[in-house]
DNA sequence: ATTATTACTAGAACAAAATTCTAGAATAGT
DNA sequence: ACTATTCTAGAATTTTGTTCTAGTAATAAT
C-alpha cells in the first residue's frame, strides 16, 4: 500500500552482489561447485552435531565454517534439520549398505551372524563420528524422508530374510519373529557403542567384537542343550 | 546517565503484578503450589519433547500447557535443557531402581536374568513417553547432572555385579568384561523397544518378553553344547 | 511483633539465532 | 538470443530462548 515515486525505501536497498567473494575455483564447473559446498556443509554440520548436538550447533557456525552463505545453505537444506536428515538418510544407507555385503557372501549361519557383528563393531569404530549421530539422536524427519526412510528399512529387512530363512528351515538358526533377529544380533553390539562413544566405557566394539559375535550367535542358534 | 526527574521511561512501565491470575488455589501452601507446578512442567514437557524433540518444542507451549510464568520456569529450571536435565535424571533414576528391584530377590542365575529383561520390556511398555525421551535422545547434561548420573551408573553397575559374581563363580555365567553384561542382557531389548517406539515394529516388548529372556539368557550363560 | 532475608512469581524487554525475502548470476533448454 | 530454472548472496525479519526488574508470599532473625 502506499507505493509512490519517492516511495524509494525497499527491502533490500544494497545490491548483493557486485562481485562474488567465493567465485574462487574459477574453471570448475557449477555443477561441481555446488556438490562440493553440499558436501563441505554435511561434513561441518555433522562434526559440530556430533561434538554438540543439533540444537547447540548454530547455522552461522556452519556457513563460516563451510563457506557457504545463507541463501545456498536454506536452498539447498530448507532447514538445520533439513541438514540432520540429509546426514542420517546418507548414514543410514551407507550402514545397511555395508551390513548386507558383510552378510550376503557368508555361507553357514554361524559366520554370518558373527560377520553381521564384527561389521557393526568395526563400521561404529572406523566412523565414530557418524555413529554417534545416528545412534545418539533420533531425527525429526519429513513426511518424505520418512517414508523414504521406511521403504528402505522394508527392502533391508528382507534381503536379511532372506539370508536367514534357509537357515531357519535347515534347524540352525532359532525361528523367531522377523523383527527380533536384527535386535538379538545388533542389539548388544549397538548398546556398547553407545556406552563407549558418550564414555561411559573405555573398551571399543571393535577390542570386544569377538566376544560380542559368539553371544550374540548362542542367542539365536537352535540347539539342544546337554543339562 | 542523564536521569532527571522528567526521564519517566524506566525500563518496565507497567506493574507487573496488580493481583495474580494464577493464585487460584487459596488455601494450598506455597510449598505444594511449587512442587505441583513443577511436575505440571515437567509431565508437558515430557509430552512435548517426545512427541516432537527438545529442538522443536517451544518453551512459549510449555509455558502455556502448564499454566506457568518464563519467571518460575527459569527459576526452577534455568533453561529448556534444564527441564530435560531434570526428566532425563528422574527417568533414569526410576529405571534402575525399577531393575534392581527386579533382579536382587532372584536366587538363580537363569531367572535373574530373564527378570531383568522382563523388567525392561515391561517398563518400556508402561511408560512409553518417558521410555522413548530416555532411549531416542542423548541429552546434554550439566557438569553438575553428569558427575551425579556417572556416579549413580557407577553404584548401580556395582549392585548388577554384586548379584553376578557368584553366578560367575559357581559356572552358571560366563565370565565377561563387566562392561558387556547389560548390554548383552538388555541390549536386544533396547533394540526392540526403539523400534516400537518409534513405530517401525507393531509388536510391543511386552508381547515378546519371554522370547527375548530366553535368548538373552543363552547370550550370558556358561554351558557345554552338544554338538 | 517487626524486620530482614529468602524463595518464588510475573511478564515486559532483550538478545541471539533461525529463516525469509529479494535480487542478481550461472546454466540449461528452446 | 531469449526464457526458465537453479543457485548464490546477504540484508531484513521473525521467532524464540533468556534476562531483568519488580513485586508477593513465606520464613528466619532480632
Amino acid at each position: 500500500m502506499g507505493n509512490s515515486d519517492s516511495d524509494i525505501c525497499h527491502r533490500n536497498m544494497t545490491s548483493p552482489t557486485m562481485f562474488h567473494k567465493r567465485q574462487a575455483g574459477k574453471s570448475q564447473t557449477r555443477k561441481s561447485q555446488t556438490s562440493a559446498l553440499k558436501s563441505r556443509v554435511m561434513e561441518v554440520s555433522l562434526a559440530h552435531f556430533s561434538d554438540v548436538g543439533i540444537e547447540q550447533t548454530n547455522v552461522g557456525d556452519i556457513l563460516q565454517d563451510a563457506d557457504c552463505s545463507v541463501g545456498s545453505l536454506y536452498h539447498h537444506f530448507g532447514s538445520k534439520e533439513g541438514i540432520a536428515e540429509a546426514l542420517f538418510v546418507e548414514g543410514v544407507d551407507h550402514f545397511n549398505a555395508g551390513l548386507l555385503a558383510a552378510l550376503l557372501p557368508r555361507r553357514t549361519a554361524s559366520t554370518g551372524i558373527k560377520a553381521m557383528v564384527t561389521f557393526c563393531c568395526e563400521w561404529v569404530t572406523d566412523q565414530p563420528q557418524l555413529a554417534a549421530f545416528l545412534l545418539s539422536r533420533e531425527i525429526k524427519l519429513s513426511e518424505l524422508a520418512r517414508l523414504e526412510l521406511r521403504e528402505k528399512d522394508r527392502a533391508f529387512g528382507q534381503s536379511t530374510y532372506d539370508w536367514f530363512a534357509p537357515h531357519v528351515k535347515s534347524g540352525e538358526l532359532q525361528a523367531l519373529p522377523t523383527a527380533l533377529y536384527m535386535p538379538l544380533i545388533c542389539g548388544p553390539t549397538l548398546e556398547c557403542s553407545r556406552m563407549w562413544l558418550s564414555g561411559r566405557s573405555a573398551r571399543s566394539p571393535g577390542e570386544v567384537a569377538a566376544t560380542l559375535a559368539e553371544a550374540s550367535w548362542q542367542s539365536v542358534r537352535k540347539s539342544v542343550r546337554k543339562s
